[in-house]
DNA sequence: CTTGCCCCTCTAGTTACTGTAGACTGCAGG
DNA sequence: CCTGCAGTCTACAGTAACTAGAGGGGCAAG
């Protein structure tokens, strides 16, 4: 294929031009060459090498770790085992948030269950939120769970 | 109750110091009386509040939501649709998330298995995330999710 | 008085982008 | 040839929701 505009390649891989330049900003895309204007143009296996870290990236792999992947696709082959590592950490990581939002989806349909039979002065959603001592029944385990949240508490 | 400085509200409520003052300056919190040094003493009922806030985020509410959440407290009763509503849409976000982690949960598990048995020639991960075609699309939503991660604990 | 923790403001950094400004290029129609 | 417009360029600012640090002041005890 002959060389492609940063448009033509973000159209190829669904993936935004500034996001683009911005991958290449932080290293993750090598520069390619320039037109005489200075405009880039990349060659063919700009689109595998993009759509590799797109895919990764929805997979979850931050891009510190998407850089290490690409880092082990160069010289491939031993390495496998830590591929195979980053891989498990992820998996690791989107079970420990699966988890999470378990809880929070369980929490979330009481506190609505609670609202819909709402004859109830003030509403149990708000109530919920409130929590914490004189609530209408015991308190769930979701807080818990909850405690160890990544949402950068803690 | 006798007023306390801001480090004994975050004691109170495991928040952080700097972010009651984060949630002050984006209006999440009123701003508190002042001794004449100019330390913030705080009330009583701001345990309460920032508790209510603290739980509503761990619940995955956006601020903005909470913010929309505590102005409906503030007039209860007949908003609880309203309330109802958030709730609602904060457990629809949830389960679309829970969905996508499936997805890649289950991506990510075929991906270690056949590394397990795969040759050192090619590894499979890194095959697998450089096919793209029949996996999870919707980028923007991915990068979401995925942005606000621990990185500590990896 | 000094130690040491607490508090103050302000700024900048984090992650992974997205959006904007202002200027230039490349190409088609009239 | 001119005009118009989409596409591209750089550079900076903004987003979410905080976190961390600099550089300073306050306050009670030893």
């Amino acid at each position: 294929m002959a060389l492609m505009t940063i448009g033509k390649l973000s159209g190829a891989t669904a993936v935004k031009v500034t996001t683009i330049r911005y991958y290449e900003s932080i290293g993750l895309l090598d520069e390619p060459q320039r037109s005489a204007s200075g405009q880039r143009l990349y060659a063919g296996d700009s689109v595998e090498r993009l759509r590799f870290i797109r895919h990764a990236r929805d997979l979850g792999f931050p891009v510190s770790a998407v850089r290490e992947l690409i880092s082990l696709q160069v010289e491939p082959g031993r390495e496998c085992v830590l591929v195979d590592q980053i891989a498990r950490r992820q998996l690791d990581e989107v079970r420990r948030r699966l988890t999470q939002l378990e809880a929070l989806e369980a929490e979330l349909k009481r506190m609505i269950r609670a609202c819909e039979g709402g004859k109830i002065g003030s509403c149990s959603v708000l109530a919920a939120l409130g929590q914490h001592e004189n609530c209408l029944h015991e308190q769930h385990d979701g807080a818990e769970v909850l405690a160890g949240l990544p949402s950068k508490g803690a």
